[in-house]
RNA sequence: UGGGGCGUAGCCAAGCGGUAAGGCAACGGGUUUUGAUCCCGUGAUUCGCAGGUUCGAAUCCUGCCGCCCCAGCCA
């Protein structure tokens, strides 16, 4: 299977590309190791997808090796449910961690053992300061911090405090550690940062067995030490932590020597990609889930239907660099038409149905005619579709007064059914209100197949589906979730929101084929779209998601009208 | 004179002193039983701005301008 969009041969070309391949010829490294660090609080998102895709990629790329590690320090917010899913959608976009599964709890014991070690060199200390205290006596950004009133604690009174700390002597917020740096740094992040905390609260993997524990500064350069992690990729607003990722590295006895490389985070038009705005879609119920396939998450794209390789694909175009970016949907709905067109077997299927009736064509009678199923792809074979007296065709392929260019059916117009016949169209049926209700037409027997023998040619074609065989389903229409490019960026980003992002369709015609399908199982209904079966599907109600439409060139000259 | 990062076409992005790759979007045209796909063609005398070094600068130097991040016992 192919999953690169570049030709055979051809390298990745970013500046962490360059910065490995430098360090494998010198030999600073002799192979490759990195690792996806996720929080265990939340669902993954596409930003997380060009994370793994990154670090996952470059383990393939230069035969290494990736770790999925659990940065699972902070009990109060994580989730054994998110561990699941977590696991499930990194599998899902296609990467594998074969043994190298971790949990920054797995070293807590070392963890503690490191911080005891930084006492006995006189590098930390215990601030009995609260959390108002030592917030107040940071300083501010010009301006330096003040030292606490504690720093000067012997090393005796801190191992000792730091020990009853972790015997769970003190109240939760009464004391931390601090690493003793310099109060003065231009660098917040250098000034005296604290490094354990007391937190009674149970962890998912560890259950009671702590009560202190590290943050994020002293366990994620740390952990990597542990597992000989080479490169350790971060998004840039980690830069600011890098001269303390270095200063536990270089004051701690750990195994490597590992090194923090940042690059931008993806930002994408018309959706948002924060934690905390997409937990807040969620609760707000603005969306029906963290799968609804609106969502930028892993999980709402796969059932949205994109699929997997088209995320890698995405991922890597948007290529990696330091400078701020708004990628364009424009660009990750190329990568899912482009995957979706190889792949994808086409259907017919009638989203708004208008009835027709071919007069001339015999009551009861049927037939069944030949379909390709994927034109890109000669091994997906044919079907056959029933066709009978009685059809359905889209509303919007019909117009009493068409323009010029329009071409496809109005009175006295002559259109092709797909791998039909010719139809011309006599008459438009309409009821009391004046509604269109039934088309009358009539067809050429001769041009079973969709070919007229006397050469004569058609401007349009259109799709249909045989009134008495096709199956009623649902069709969910989904547009951006955001009608603007940059949520928020003049405002509250909800007010953003697209009131029309969800259109459902219930009386939706389709063809026989497309019942009984397997929830994910992806299908282009050729002119609309590509769709996918919702988990919400049935055999007796199927229900389709459309994952993205088709271009439309008739839409766009439609707009500029 | 807090610290850090970034400025190449509408959106991304190569480029690493030798005279501006590529993709998406847009716009033309061709093929077509999906107004789809596919194919062909159209963009930067210029790289945030201003100086300087050099035979030669997007690439080196200096100054300026603009944007992003940092003051959680979150990650």
């Amino acid at each position: 299977m192919s999953t690169k969009s570049v030709a055979p041969g051809e390298e990745l070309q970013d500046f962490i590309r360059d910065i490995v391949r430098d360090d494998l010829a010198s030999g600073r490294v002799k192979s490759l190791l990195t690792r996806f660090p996720p929080e265990p609080n939340g669902y993954l998102h596409i930003g997380h997808a060009k994370s793994i895709v990154l670090n996952f990629g470059l383990a393939q790329e230069f035969g290494g090796q990736c770790n999925l590690r659990f940065d699972d320090t902070n009990p109060v917010r994580e989730e054994m449910e998110y561990i699941d899913s977590i696991q499930e959608n990194v599998r899902w976009l296609g990467y594998d961690w074969g043994d190298n599964l971790f949990y920054a709890s797995d070293y807590f014991q070392q963890l503690y053992e490191w911080a005891e070690y930084l006492i006995n060199e006189g590098k930390a200390y215990i601030d009995d300061q609260s959390a108002e205290e030592i917030r107040e006596t940071r300083g501010t950004l010009k301006q330096p911090g003040k030292n606490s009133p504690y720093r000067e604690r012997s090393v005796a009174e801190n191992l000792d405090l730091f020990r009853r700390m972790k015997a769970g002597e003190f109240a939760a917020g009464s004391r931390v550690l601090r690493a003793k740096i310099d109060m003065a740094s231009g660098n917040v992040n250098m000034r005296d940062p604290v490094i354990y905390r007391i937190l009674h609260s149970p962890h998912p993997r560890t259950g009671d067995a702590w009560c202190i524990y590290p943050n994020y500064d002293f366990a994620h350069g740390q952990s990597d030490a542990i597992e000989h992690i080479t490169h350790s990729i971060c998004t840039l607003e980690f830069a600011d932590h890098r001269p303390l990722y270095d200063w536990f590295i270089e004051n701690l006895p750990v195994p490597a020597r590992p090194r923090q490389y940042e690059f931008s985070r993806l930002n994408i038009s018309h959706t948002v990609l924060s934690k905390r705005r997409l937990i807040q879609l969620v609760e707000e119920e603005h969306v029906k889930g963290w799968d609804d396939p609106r969502m930028p998450t892993i999980s709402g794209l796969k059932r949205r239907g994109y699929p997997p390789a088209a995320l890698r694909d995405f991922a890597r175009r948007v290529g990696v660099t330091k400078s701020d970016n708004l990628i364009e949907m424009a660009l990750l709905e190329y990568c899912v038409r482009e995957r979706l067109n190889k792949t994808a077997e086409r259907r017919l299927a009638v989203l708004k149905p208008l009835k027709v009736v071919i007069e001339n064509y015999p009551e009861g009678e049927e037939e069944t005619l030949e379909a390709i199923n994927n034109p890109e792809d000669p091994q997906a074979g044919k079907r056959m579709l029933p066709f009978s007296r009685e059809l359905y065709i889209e509303r919007d392929d019909f117009m009493e007064d068409p323009p010029r260019k329009f071409f496809r059916l109005a009175v006295g117009r002559e259109v092709r059914l797909r791998y039909a016949y010719f139809i011309t169209c006599r008459e438009a049926v309409k009821n009391a209100e004046g509604e269109i209700t039934e088309l009358r037409c009539t067809y050429d027997p001769a041009t079973r197949g969709g070919d007229a023998p006397d050469g004569r040619k058609v401007k349009g074609t259109i799709h249909w589906v045989s009134a008495a065989h096709a199956v009623p389903g649902e069709v969910r229409l989904y547009d951006h979730l955001f009608k603007v490019p940059e949520p928020g960026s003049d405002g509250d980003y909800i007010a953003d929101l697209n009131p029309d992002s969800l259109t459902v369709l219930s009386e939706a015609m389709l063809e026989p084929s497309l019942a009984g399908l397997e929830p994910g199982s992806a299908v282009q209904f050729e002119r609309q779209g590509y769709f996918a079966v919702d988990p919400d599907s049935s055999p007796e109600k199927p229900v389709f998601n459309r994952t993205v439409a088709l271009r439309d060139s008739w839409a766009k000259i439609q707009a500029k009208k």
